[in-house]
Formats: C-alpha cells, sequence, structure tokens
DNA sequence: ATTGATAACTTATCGTTGATAACCTATCTA
DNA sequence: TAGATAGGTTATCAACGATAAGTTATCAAT
C-alpha cells in the first residue's frame, strides 16, 4: 500500500494535502516524458500512472507545458546545487570554471534523459501566452527560467575572475555564454547522436574545456 | 474568387501533372512553417492554401513530417550549394573553415525548424515506419540525410588543413568535431531557447569561431 | 463513340489530443 | 450540523493527424 518508484493510486487526498498529488504528477510525468518523450506522452497517460482522472492535472497545473517547465526547474536546481558546492570548497577562480565546465558535462552525460528533456528539450516555447486562465496553485511567477540562474553563476565566475585580474577575451556574460554553449555542443551531440563514430569522449570534453577557457582569456 | 496571396486555387490538375500539385502543397507548407512554424501548422491550413482538401496531401506525402523532410533537403541544398561555392571560390584551408562556420551558424539560425528536425533531431520515433501506405510519388531513399553530409564536408577540410601543413592540436577529426560542436551549441542554445537574453548574436558566432579555431591549431 | 482503367480528387469519419464546464463529495471549521 | 471549500469526477468540446470509401475527369485502346 506504501507508495511505489511508479506511483499508486490512493484515494483522495486529505484537506492540506494537495502539495503532495502535485508531487506525484510530477513524478508521473518525468518518468513519461523521459520514456517516450514530451509529445507522445498524453495528459490521460500522466493522469492514469497517477490513479487520478485527467482534468484533475488541472487542478494544479495550468496546462501541460507547465509541468515540463516544473521539472525543469528541477533539474536545474540539482545542477545549482553542485555548483553551489564547488563555490562553497574552491577558491582559485579559473579552477572554479573548470570545475563548473566538468561538472555540467558530467552532469548531463550521467544523466542525459534528464539533459535532454531539460536542456535539449521537446518543447517549443511558444512566444504566445494563453491568458484569462485561473491557475490557484502555481506560482505566479511562471517557471522554466532556472537556466538563467545558471548563467548568472557562470558570469559571477567569470566577472570574480576578471576581478581577480585576468584579462577576458569577452563581456563576462559573453564569457560565460561561450563557455556554457561549447560544453553544452558537446554533450548535446552525445546525447542526441550516440550512434554516431565520435572520436573519444574524454578528449572530447577536456578539449572543448581547454578549447573555451583558452579562448576567453587574453 | 481570384488568386490568393501566394497559391492560387485551381481546379483539378490533369493527367499527369500531380508533380505541380505537390510544388504547391510543398510551397505552401514551407511558408506556413516558416510563419508559425512546424507544429503550429496543421494539414488542413496547408491544403486550405493550396485551395485542396486536406486528405489530398496524403496522395503526395506520406505524413506531415514527410513534407518537412523534403523541405529540408531543399533547404540543406543550399547550404550544400553554398559550401561547394566556398570551396570553388577560396583557397586557404584556413579561411575555408571560417567561412564554413559563418555560412552554417546563418543558416541554422535562418531554418530553425529545419536546423532542429535534422541536427537537433527532436521526436523521430524512426524505428517505426508505417508500411502498406501506397506513396506514388515519393522518393524511396529517405530524406533528411543532408546533415550528413555537410558534417563530411568539415572534416574534408579539416584533413585538407592538415595536409596544408598546419600543424593541429587534435586529430583532424577531433578537430572537426570540436568545431562543429562549438558553433552547433551556438545554433542550438539559441533555437531552443530564443527567449533567453542572449548577448549580441553576431559577437556570439564570430566569438565561437575564433575559440574553436584558435583552441585547435597548435 | 464507347469502354475501361486510373490519376486526381472529394466527403465522411475515425480515434486522440489538450482543455473546459459543471457537477459531486469528503473533510475541516465555526 | 451547516456551510464553505479542497479535491476530485463525468461529460463534453473543438481541433488534430490520418484513413476509408466513394466520385470525377482524363487518358488509351478498342
Amino acid at each position: 500500500m506504501a507508495a511505489l518508484s511508479t506511483a499508486v493510486a490512493s484515494g483522495r487526498k486529505k484537506r492540506g494535502e494537495g502539495h503532495t498529488r502535485r508531487e506525484e504528477i510530477l513524478q508521473a510525468a518525468k518518468e513519461l516524458f523521459l520514456e517516450e518523450g514530451y509529445d507522445a506522452t498524453t495528459i490521460r497517460r500522466i493522469a492514469d500512472r497517477v490513479g487520478v482522472s485527467a482534468p484533475a492535472l488541472y487542478l494544479y497545473f495550468h496546462d501541460k507545458e507547465a509541468m515540463m517547465l516544473a521539472l525543469c526547474d528541477q533539474t536545474f536546481g540539482r545542477l545549482i546545487e553542485r555548483i553551489t558546492d564547488i563555490e562553497k570548497t574552491v577558491s582559485d577562480p579559473l579552477q572554479r570554471i573548470r570545475l563548473f565546465g566538468d561538472a555540467y558535462a558530467r552532469f548531463g552525460l550521467e544523466n542525459p534523459d534528464e539533459y535532454r528533456l531539460v536542456f535539449i528539450g521537446n518543447n517549443i516555447p511558444e512566444s504566445v501566452r494563453k491568458v484569462g486562465h485561473r491557475m490557484p496553485i502555481d506560482d505566479p511567477t511562471r517557471p522554466g527560467v532556472g537556466g538563467a540562474l545558471v548563467f548568472s553563476r557562470l558570469v559571477a565566475m567569470l566577472a570574480q575572475l576578471e576581478v581577480s585580474g585576468v584579462k577576458l577575451n569577452y563581456p563576462p556574460d559573453t564569457c560565460a555564454e561561450l563557455c556554457w554553449m561549447g560544453i553544452h555542443g558537446v554533450v548535446a551531440a552525445m546525447i542526441m547522436k550516440p550512434e554516431f563514430p565520435w572520436s573519444n569522449r574524454e578528449m572530447l570534453i577536456k578539449g572543448m574545456q581547454e578549447i573555451v577557457i583558452k579562448g576567453i582569456l587574453r
């Protein structure tokens, strides 16, 4: 009767326990997104796995994309934790950036499905935002901007690097974007085209890291 | 009852003129994909613009994705032409690679849907290929392989660069992969996260290009 | 000139999808 | 013990991609 990894159809939640159901929905959505991709995952299948009717999901999320964005924030949060850990344990600015890239690439390659879900993503960010829909539970600050946090940390690292006396070839935020895009290119390529005969994985990761760091340093 | 803005609602095609209708469908699909994106474009709207019923499209294309892939091959043909043009007009191997990167990035950002379909490879079921569907006109050689062709040109360029006497930090294949991954990282990021406040686009493209070229040269 | 095959369509319809409206019902509180 | 409300449900919607089955124009061969 206890909760399993794939969720168990429990009865109606007690009065203040709606957030529990919300977590169950997120868990089921995460599993299905990873198993079959975003587009192939239907509202009804998520609801089935949770053990609840389909419209119940709309009590906790605005729409399907909102579930995806909530999951994005979760995964971004895990990465941010690791970045924070690096900042706490390492003082040298350049070494911090190296470890950032290493942790990022490792994170992506160790969790390829989640990486694909969050950083590559099958979702199409549509600029058209529907209005006039009551969303009583979701945070009014629309989720999905967790990526900005990661970048701000990298920007901060590069600003610190500049403060420490190192000259950069580009503004700190541009350096951060270039660093991230380089590493992201490696991770995304290896995840999305695993059958392609890439050359040595470690050489590519380390190589890209050397390349971007050497490239931004004057 | 006169011509629409783009396509003309003509009557039924004469006997051997089906390919004309096929071209009309591709043109309408291309316009709508560009105007509203791939997912937002519906079969019915394409059919409306052509001036034909929706099921008529299935006389010429297996499914919606087949239209996109046909357009991809068209569009990638233009990129391959551009690359060929670069190879014809520029002799310096390093300059060739620079122009390749520039043409590649520009192509990706100008054709995000095609780029996403081919290089990011969103949701391709792949293994499940429907059979028993009569598709009298479509080429039996399945389209969508333009991407590998483009990449192979870059590999050739880097091999030439090494032959010309330039010393590289990594094997030519690895260099090609690193170059492509860097530029791909820029393009993919901007396509998949267009709402993110990236810094100047030109600086990012040029910057990544400088970075990867400087990075692979000893 | 008529016939028969078939290319080039149409209309009608299917099963799913995301999403909404409107109605229940358990639980907590006053 | 009444009523407010959190936490659901069933019924239904319009739109989607795709298919089935019928219709009509155009050809070639009688």
